[in-house]
DNA sequence: ATCCCATATGGAGTTAACTCCAAGTCAAGC
DNA sequence: GCTTGACTTGGAGTTAACTCCATATGGGAT
């Protein structure tokens, strides 16, 4: 797949793929004879793993980084990784907690808007 | 109480205290003689408030800065603010099942992990 | 051969949301 | 009455995460 396919699928601009790469959030593209990137399948998934950690759970860029760094080491950095993934789990668990409450009290206020529009709409009923 | 107190209450700082005032992100808080500010308990609830909203649940600056305006207007923005509040409930909601879809995705892939490394380690102790 | 277009790179520019700074004011203590 | 320390303002600086730009290159169509 070429950067131009690859930022259709996943609406990512193409600078923000070359980006990634360069800032090594995903690991070096493969690339084709005349040096433009070719991306396989395993450079897909990168792509998809960490559009999906950064945009929808807003892991940081730094951690992601990390992780990226370690899986390219190899075999031996498999226990860290999994502790590095743990912690984001924890962190992101704990941030949807807040946010379900968050919820919750928005939820409240609206509820506390609906009623105070109720009633006045009644007062008007009323004077009319 | 002084914006040292709130800064300290509400782990903010001075200067984001004064910025978010300075934006309209919290409303003109109340002065004492010298010019100082003095923060009501109304004062103290917006704080509170927009903390929440944007520490919290992320809601977007320029949202709060329109629903601030609109309650400094009175009574008739009413159902607008109410609607404005709707709207970024709903965008809150999506945005918490998109990030509970990916806590399920951060947890099976630290389940594979564990599943590796246990599976690791049992080679190891064949080998020795 | 030339034109065109997608792609490449390194580096500069942008945006949101703070954060810091310089210079000034005011009340309280010595 | 002078110093000290918390506060004020307007404006500049910073940070993260992109986004844009100028310039260059490599293949395919005419």
């Amino acid at each position: 797949m070429t950067i131009a396919e690859v930022s259709e699928k996943f609406g990512l601009s193409q600078d923000t793929l070359r980006y990634y790469e360069r800032i090594g959030l995903i690991p070096p593209v493969t690339r084709n004879r005349s040096g433009n990137r070719e991306y396989s399948e395993e450079d897909i998934k990168w792509v998809d793993f960490i559009k999906c950690m950064r945009q929808s759970a807003g892991l940081p860029v730094e951690a992601l980084i990390e992780y990226v760094a370690l899986f390219q080491q190899g075999d031996n950095t498999l226990v860290t990784r999994k502790e590095l993934l743990v912690e984001q789990r924890d962190r992101l668990a704990a941030k949807l907690e807040e946010m379900t409450s968050t919820l919750v009290r928005l939820n409240d206020k609206i509820v506390r808007y609906e009623q105070t529009i109720v009633l006045k709409e009644k007062t008007l009923h009323k004077r009319n």
